[in-house]
RNA sequence: GGGCGCAUAGCUCAGUCGGCUAGAGCGCUUCCCUUACAAGGAAGAUGUCGGGGGUUCGAGUCCCUCUGCGCCCA
């Protein structure tokens, strides 16, 4: 039954449980649970680049303390693994790795071969390959890389059942995104429309609002005369004078806009100005959203310069004229109106050498007034891209968030009402963005590696889509392609032809598949019925820096899909900082691998060191942490062994020593504060109070009993100490589990047949009652005769010739209980008690011989 | 500009409902090979609880305010 190594060791424990739990299925969802039994988790599928960080561990971590703690309460934990392949970043590592780059264009070649795998020189020119080319070079390498997180999360020693697997681009999640589109579609949620809208000029494609933030960029304020016009529609010989950040967008003009109460500009309203270099007449319109109080007080709108264009482009019903191509270079050629011979000049060249070019022909023409000023702005950027978004105007997908609906969104903002949030200050969060969304959420990217947007259009006789009347597949036939399936009722040949029909060459943005997560895990609609056990999920853990893209959008699906919350819990994990406290990342090279960690420290160790982090709070990374963990990892291990070396178990022990059931006592309450703590999402203080009576324990109880426990009392006395301390140690296993699950497991195994991950939580009566604090006058008392020893520099096991206690009366009975032991413990010649105001402890040392 | 969080020992952090002398670990110092553990153990020193004001018998804790740091949003 019982079988102690003689040296106990964290070395190896890793590998040998991971196989284990593996071979045994101990994670295994049991798909017969009802609702009510399930504690069902969304896991964050990570983006898989290429590699994992300490970051990773951290938040992993968190969760899967949870889910052991709820798998022990007697749940039936459903705890999937995904993988967020698709989307940007895998594109970008596969033209990094493979050092090509995609070219719809191109023709598939079924014998390509990349010209490198892996590092490509730097001078490298990246090969053009067409989009099915790509598309394998991007499944083969996410397929590496996925096996590397793989290894990584078993070596965490996640509790995920890996047979619950999925991927962002596998074919269930290309159903499941399809699927939940056009039933969006459907009901009147998702839309396609013409518009303005914010494009990263490098990826290609658009971008969403929260896929957007500001960066302080140094900038210019330059004046612009423009000319006002006479009664016979020539100029006059006056000027308005603008000031623009943006004078490349001078030919984009189509009016100039003041506040309608500024008196300075308001005899200008309704008149025309002539713009400088173009000579395109402008009105002057008045508008609530000029700013009187900066630059000039007048500005010119320009289609498009920033959002506030936009606005007033379509509330005040302004004609468009584009000068901005989707690749950020100047059109070839001008706008309505526009002089041809000055617009040549700037033809062609990228915004920023068009700037040049525009600021030196007003000089030349002096209509620059003044000198530049240089100041510094916020100006958006696409979070992942690398130069200031341009707004260009093209067909998209959306979905509708609440962002121009205030019902909808007042009904979302409910909706994070309905859910618990870890730690509880993070729905500000929530209602912050949803409360600021601007507009309707933008899902189509105009990208590669994505799960495709499933409708085809008609072509007219002249060969353009008709977009009004999109042709849709049956759910039946999802997942598809539009690009190579062929839509019903017509023939492969027809397509790209006039009267024929093509397909939406556009994907969804990654974020708009993985809000589906609950979905797609739970297997909605490919499996009605696992789908019903777990949705809505328990839980939702993630980093808190993607509450307004990941959270918020699960929400939306799940409001839009299934009239309910997604999940009822948040947990929000914080950041790695490093120790200057900077945010860790790849870029500033100051990150760890966690490989690195495992073998140094241990997993338990590297557990222990995130588990410790309070949740949702930013934490410092720290080995000093993790040499704890390791400390007490192997403190489990070795005070298992103590314990059980002692003697077997004997049927009729009973502890009766009040010694024992004031330990036990304690050990209760910590069990009830453990319990309460992890209920509320808080590993961190389930830890902390484990930990603390876990040391105490050691330290004090054990050093307190040892000596009748190996049966210097007699049997009876002997039979109540080591009862006590196998309960103790049964009920600290289990308490240990989550956090360090392998030398929990390791050091339970030496004692019981089955895994403590499936053992039972805990309860608090072992104690029967009894009052924990009679133990603490023993302690405190024996602490003091340590002390007396340490200062006289002799070894604790050198004999008190003499120790008196002085003490209030009613602590003298509570020494009493612990007298034998803390004589034996103390090795204490006589124990004196008297009664006094205040504990006083008096030790006569041994002399030495 | 709006919102949120943080500030406690040299460092990293606990401190729950307002209640004994404010705690832990690391680090530092001293001692001890002791039959679970020397990759260990025993002990010690270390505080203007960011500043100011208020409520209270009593404030690290509650309220106001200021300062500094961080984050979110515009």
């Amino acid at each position: 039954m019982v079988n102690v190594p003689d040296k106990p060791t964290l070395d190896g424990i890793e590998a040998r449980w991971a196989d284990r739990w593996e071979a045994d299925d101990t994670y295994r969802f049991d798909r017969s649970a009802t609702r009510d039994q399930v504690f069902a988790i969304d896991t964050p599928p990570p983006t898989v680049s290429g590699s994992l960080h300490v970051g990773h561990v951290f938040s992993y971590t968190h969760t899967d303390t949870i889910a052991r703690y709820q798998r022990m309460r007697g749940k039936h934990v459903f705890y999937p693994m995904g993988w967020d392949d698709n989307g940007l970043p895998t594109e970008r590592r596969v033209q990094n790795y493979f050092g090509v780059r995609c070219d719809p264009s191109q023709p598939y070649d079924p014998d390509f071969q990349p010209p490198f795998r892996g590092d490509p020189p730097k001078d490298h020119r990246a090969v053009p390959i067409s989009r099915p080319n790509f598309i394998e070079l991007c499944d083969e390498l996410v397929a590496i890389d996925e096996q590397v997180f793989e290894d990584l999360f078993r070596r965490l020693g996640l509790s995920v059942d890996w047979t619950l697997l999925y991927a962002t681009i596998d074919e269930r999640s290309r159903r499941a995104s399809q699927r939940a589109f056009l039933r969006n579609l459907a009901r009147g949620e998702a839309y396609s429309q013409e518009a303005p809208t914010m494009w990263d000029v490098d990826f290609q494609t658009a971008v969403a609002q929260a896929e957007m933030e500001d960066r302080e960029r140094p900038g210019a304020y330059h004046q612009i005369a423009f000319h006002r016009l006479g009664a016979d529609g020539e100029p006059d010989g006056e000027h308005v004078v603008i000031d623009t950040t943006r004078p490349e967008l001078l030919a984009a003009c189509v009016a100039l806009v003041a506040h309608p109460d500024d008196e300075r500009f308001r005899p200008l309203f309704g008149a025309k100005v002539r713009t400088p270099l173009y000579g395109v007449d402008v009105p002057v319109v008045a508008h609530e959203l000029a700013q009187p109080d900066k630059g000039t007080g007048i500005a010119m709108i320009c289609t498009f310069g920033d959002v506030n264009d936009v606005t007033w482009w379509r509330e005040l019903q302004l004609p468009m004229r584009s000068i901005v191509g989707r690749d950020g270079r100047i059109l070839p050629d001008p706008p309505a109106d526009v002089d041809a011979d000055a617009y040549a000049e700037i033809a062609g060249l990228t915004v920023k050498q068009a700037q040049r070019k525009v600021v030196e022909q007003l000089q030349a023409s002096d209509e620059l007034i003044g000198d530049v000023r240089t100041i510094t702005h916020p100006v958006k950027f696409f979070e992942k891209g690398d130069r200031p978004l341009e707004i260009v105007t093209s067909r998209q997908w959306y979905i509708r968030n609440g962002g121009r609906e205030p019902d909808l969104r007042a009904a979302l903002v409910k909706r994070g009402g309905e859910m618990a949030w870890h730690p509880g200050h993070m729905q500000h969060r929530y209602d912050n963005w949803v409360e600021g969304l601007t507009g309707d959420w933008l899902i189509s990217r105009q990208r590669f590696f994505g799960v495709p947007i499933p409708v085809w259009y008609r072509l007219d006789e002249h060969g353009q889509p008709e977009y009004d009347e999109p042709i849709l597949p049956t759910e039946a036939q999802l997942p598809i392609d539009p690009s190579s399936d062929v839509p019903p009722d017509f023939t492969s040949d027809q397509r790209g032809e006039p009267g024929g029909f093509v397909g939406d060459p556009d994907v969804f943005d990654t974020w708009a598949t993985s809000s589906l997560s609950p979905q797609i895990a739970g297997c909605w609609e490919d499996d009605p019925d696992l789908f019903e056990r777990v949705f809505p999920m328990d839980m939702r853990p993630q980093g808190h820096d993607i509450i307004r893209t990941w959270l918020f959008s699960t929400v939306v699906r799940a409001h839009h899909e299934h009239g309910s919350v997604p999940w009822t819990h948040c947990a929000l994990s914080g950041w790695i900082l490093d120790p200057d406290r900077k945010k860790m990342s790849k870029s500033k090279g100051n990150v760890v691998t966690p490989i690195d960690l495992f073998d140094t420290y241990g997993t338990d160790a590297v557990r222990y060191w995130a588990a410790s982090a309070r949740p949702g709070v930013d934490t410092a990374f720290s080995e000093d942490q993790m040499k704890v963990g390791r400390k007490l990892a192997n403190k489990l291990l070795n005070v298992t062994r103590f314990v059980l070396g002692i003697g077997e178990a004997g049927d009729t022990w009973t502890v009766t020593e009040p010694v024992d059931t004031a330990m036990l006592a304690g050990l209760d309450a910590v069990i009830d504060e453990a319990t309460t703590a992890f209920d509320g999402f808080d590993y961190a203080r389930a830890l902390e109070r484990t930990e603390s009576f876990f040391w105490w324990f050691c330290d004090d109880y054990v050093e307190l009993v040892k000596g009748r426990a190996y049966g210097s009392r007699g049997d009876a006395a002997a039979a109540s100490a080591r009862l006590a301390l196998r309960t103790a140690l049964d009920a600290l296993q289990r308490l240990f589990a989550p956090i360090l699950p392998f030398a929990a497991e390791e050091a339970w195994s030496w004692w019981h047949d089955a895994s403590v991950h499936t053992a039972d939580w805990p309860t608090p009566s072992l104690g029967d009652g009894a009052s924990a604090g009679d133990l603490d006058v023993v302690c405190d008392v024996l602490g003091r005769v340590r002390r007396a020893k340490t200062e006289a520099k002799v070894s604790q096991r050198s004999a008190a010739e003499r120790v008196t206690v002085r003490l209030p009366t009613e602590q003298v009975a509570s020494l009493e209980l612990g007298r034998a032991d803390l004589v034996e413990a103390g090795t204490i010649g006589g124990l004196d008690v008297e009664v006094a105001d205040a504990l006083e402890v008096q030790v006569v040392l041994a002399t030495e011989t």
